[in-house]
DNA sequence: ATCTTTTCCCGCCATG
DNA sequence: ATCATGGCGGGAAAAG
C-alpha cells in the first residue's frame, strides 16, 4: 500500500509551496524500485481557488482526504494573521490523532499552531514570520535557525524553499538516503543543504561565497572522512589562524567545521549502510566516526534509530 | 548511564 | 574612523 499524501489548498494559497509538495510526491517515479506515494490536493470547499499569481484552481479532493491521510501538509498562507478555518485545524488534529505525520511548509506553521499540534513543540517557519509566531502561539518553541524540525509526527519548514528540503527529508526517512539522493538529482537540488535559514536571512551567499583555499578544501575534504581532521590541521591547510578558520567556514557554510564534518560522516555512513554489507565497526572507521558506540550515539541523535536498524529498512 | 579528558568554538579585545 | 585578523579564556560538547 502506497503512503498516502495529502496536501491542503485554499484561498490565497501560494502556488510555489503546494507545487514543491506536489512534484516530490506527486511525480510518477517508475525508474525508483519503491512504491511511490499517492499524492491528492485537498480543499475545504468545491469551488475554485485562487492562488498568488492571479490565477485559480479546483481541488479533486475535500477535508476528509486529510484526515485519511498518512501524511498531511499544509503549504504557507498569505495572510498569517487570519484565523484558519476551524474545520481545517479541525481536520488537521483528527489527522494527528489518527497516526497521520502532519507537515507545514513556511507559514503554514500558523495553521498547525492554530490547531494546537506545535503546543510545546519546537517548530520552524519563515524567519520572517518566526516573531509572529512565538508572540502568537507561545507554547510553541519557534527555532529561527533551521531549515525545518521534525519532532516525529509534526514536521514543520522554514522559507519557501526549505519545504524542498522537508520534503526530501520525509523521503530519506521513507525510502532512504538513496532514494531521496535520486528524487534530489532529478529535481536538480542539493540533495541535503547544510546550515540553517540563517544564513539565507541577510547574507547575500556572494558575499560569503567561499574562495580559493578554503573552497578547494571545501571540496577536498568529502574525499577525506575517513581520517581525523582537527581544526588546527584544516586552518593550517588554508594558510589561517584557527579563529579565522572558524569565521570563514561558518560565513560560507553556515556551520562550524565539527558540525558540518559530523553532518558529512552520519550521510557517509548511511551510505554504506544502505549499500554496503560492511560491518558497522568498519562503517564507523571508514565513515571517520571512530568507534561504533560514537556512530550508535549520533546515529540515535539524529536519525533517532541504531545503524543496525537503519541498515534493516533501507536493505532487504 | 556516568565520568574524565580532549577538542571545539565564540565572545572579547588588542593589533595591523 | 572602519574592518579583518588572531591570541586567549573558558563554557560546551565530543570522544573515550
Amino acid at each position: 500500500m502506497p503512503r498516502k499524501v495529502a496536501v491542503l489548498a485554499y484561498e490565497g494559497l501560494s502556488p510555489f509551496e503546494l507545487g514543491i509538495v506536489v512534484e516530490v510526491f506527486g511525480l510518477a517515479r517508475p525508474e525508483l524500485p519503491v512504491e511511490w506515494y499517492d499524492l491528492v490536493v485537498c480543499a475545504e470547499r468545491a469551488g475554485p481557488l485562487s492562488a498568488v499569481g492571479g490565477f485559480t484552481l479546483t481541488a479533486a479532493h475535500g477535508l476528509e482526504a486529510l484526515v485519511t491521510a498518512d501524511i498531511a501538509i499544509v503549504p504557507g498562507c498569505t495572510d498569517v494573521d487570519a484565523d484558519p478555518s476551524p474545520a481545517v485545524t479541525a481536520a488537521l488534529r483528527a489527522a494527528h490523532a489518527r497516526g497521520a505525520r502532519v507537515v507545514s511548509v513556511c507559514s503554514g506553521a500558523f495553521v498547525l499552531a492554530a490547531a494546537g499540534l506545535l503546543d510545546g513543540r519546537e517548530a520552524a517557519t519563515h524567519w520572517r514570520y518566526a516573531e509572529r509566531l512565538a508572540h502568537r502561539y507561545p507554547r510553541v518553541r519557534v527555532n529561527r535557525d533551521v531549515l525545518y524540525v521534525d519532532d516525529g509526527d509534526v514536521l514543520t519548514s522554514a522559507g519557501s524553499a526549505a519545504g524542498i528540503d522537508l520534503c526530501l527529508h520525509l523521503v530519506r526517512g521513507d525510502h532512504g538516503a538513496g532514494i531521496a539522493t535520486a528524487v534530489a538529482r532529478r529535481m536538480v537540488v542539493a540533495p541535503h543543504r547544510e546550515g540553517g535559514q540563517a544564513q539565507f536571512v541577510e547574507a547575500p551567499l556572494p558575499a560569503t561565497d567561499p574562495d580559493g583555499d578554503l573552497r578547494a578544501l571545501l571540496e577536498a575534504l568529502p574525499a577525506e572522512l575517513a581520517a581525523p581532521l582537527p581544526v588546527a590541521r584544516l586552518a593550517a591547510r588554508v594558510h589561517m589562524s584557527e579563529r579565522t578558520f572558524l569565521r570563514r567556514f561558518a560565513a560560507a557554510t553556515g556551520t562550524s567545521p565539527a558540525r558540518w564534518l559530523l553532518q558529512q560522516r552520519l550521510l557517509r555512513a548511511r551510505e554504506l549502510l544502505e549499500r554496503t554489507d560492511l560491518p558497522v565497526e568498519r562503517v564507523a572507521r571508514e565513515a571517520g566516526l571512530g568507534s561504533p558506540e560514537n556512530l550508535r550515539h549520533h546515529f540515535r541523535r539524529s536519525l533517532g534509530t541504531s545503524p543496525q536498524a537503519y541498515r534493516r529498512t533501507f536493505r532487504d
